[in-house]
DNA sequence: TCGGTTTTGTGAACGCATTCACAAATGGCT
DNA sequence: AGCCATTTGTGAATGCGTTCACAAAACCGA
């Protein structure tokens, strides 16, 4: 049922953290029990969260002060039901019959998604995309800020963008030690983006944002988002193509 | 408003269909073709296909010929049951004992993903991001091409980017009409974006790629996706997050 | 204090997606 | 031809995520 109201949070000191998690075929033998680890948050509500967050801010600039879930699901275009399940699992407490603090969720939120430090972000390719994004504000707003520009072609080396002065791949292990790069950026072209991504991952970089049209390798334990736009418009082509003929087996619309 | 959207892609859910209760979609051996409503890839596959055709084109061109669901998978980098199940529901035919044939596998998923014909894109914002896209290679490769670009500052207008000329964005009905636009990339401010994505709908465009950091609210049956790089930063941030601290709970000053 | 109204938090149902596991098909080899 | 090695295609099992539906709070007004 309810959790206790009484107190705040608590949940299960859930067990031991982060045993290796071989996701590889064919668990031979590890009898990694899956602990229900209740303090995971599922990637989807993870991804929905960031969402909640802009809005919760707009609303709190504009001095709102509660947000029922409704409400707040509607602007982020969600089911409320889901909205609920996503902020019952970072242990937020809304009040019944009234809603959320937006100020509450938004500190929240914010403590989850480990945004109230700001990481370092290094960018490596900085060509027509890459130039593009090292000026992009979206990307240095709220908790991120890129602190280095590489690439390889010895032409770029020097360039200022953005205030930053482009530097040699070469000297990425420099550059992720002395910045405390936690998150690479790779928007070089497509045959160079394993290279760089394993540089990365060599200097111990494990988070990575791939722009490459590429497939990465990685090992365990590093995460890669990949943003490939050429994909995003082959979806919306192939829904565009199933648009044009209504398949339905039956009633045969001569479409001229 | 009213009807939200969500990022990902919305669908109108047409109630056309008598309610399929079809609990088993077990192929139906007849060659009458019931009613072939399942001829419907499911969207997690469709992404995929994608992925597999760049795959597949690189191999066509260092000239392999055949290649079994093992190895593709690996270079796509899924889980070979995955994909074969993915290629099941395009009804391709591989040669049980080898594998498949190239050729024929990157023809079948262009046709499923409507890559025969070039749909022209219309984008809209050539601010930072919006110059990049427009000049930007894996845009136009297979089966697209940026017949348009738009902005509604001024001084933008007329100035001449990657061979386009700027047009205002009050001259999009026109735009759509004269070159057939078929999908919208909104690269707009995120202020700005829900306006131009109604300005496009009204104009008949019915897939919209959006760049712009704003949930977008649209009529069923047009299909959005959002781009959203702040978010994928966020993402990536918690899961650095997770790596540094163990589990347990939330925040370490958690209340009593 | 009490009943009415609102809204949260969550068990349970549901549906979609992934993975397993194996029969069926195919080609090659003797 | 017959057997063996290989690989597909897919039912079944499993897992994950979303939505439903409702009891449990919390506030309000009389």
């Amino acid at each position: 049922m309810e959790e206790p109201a009484t107190g705040g949070v608590r949940r299960a000191r859930a067990a031991i953290g982060r045993a290796v998690r071989s996701t590889l075929p064919g668990r031979v033998e590890s009898r990694v029990e899956p602990r229900r680890d209740d303090r995971a948050v599922p990637e989807a509500s993870v991804a929905r969260l960031a969402v909640y967050l802009r809005v919760l801010s707009q609303l709190a600039e504009q001095g709102v002060v509660t947000v029922s879930s409704e409400e707040l699901a509607a602007a982020a275009g969600v089911n409320s039901a889901n909205l609920r399940k996503d902020l019952s699992h970072i242990g937020s407490y809304g009040t019944r019959g009234v809603g959320y603090d937006v100020a509450v969720l938004v500190e929240r939120i914010e403590g989850t998604l480990g945004l109230t430090r700001r990481l370092a972000v290094a960018l490596i390719g900085v060509g027509n995309l890459g130039h593009a994004l090292a000026g992009y504000g979206g990307f240095t707003t709220r908790g991120f800020h890129i602190a280095a520009l590489l690439d390889a072609d010895p032409a770029r080396i020097g360039e200022e963008i953005a205030g930053l002065v482009v530097r040699p791949v070469a000297e990425l292990p420099d550059v992720v030690r002395e910045l405390d790069i936690a998150i690479g950026v790779i928007a070089t072209p497509a045959h160079a983006a394993q290279e760089v991504c394993e540089l990365l991952v060599d200097c111990g970089v494990t988070s990575i944002l791939n722009f490459a049209p590429a497939v990465l390798a990685v090992p365990d334990g590093v995460d890669v988002r990949k943003v490939d736009l050429a994909i995003e418009l082959q979806i919306l082509s192939f829904h565009e193509q199933r648009k044009l003929r209504p398949i339905s087996g039956t009633a045969l619309e001569e479409v001229g």
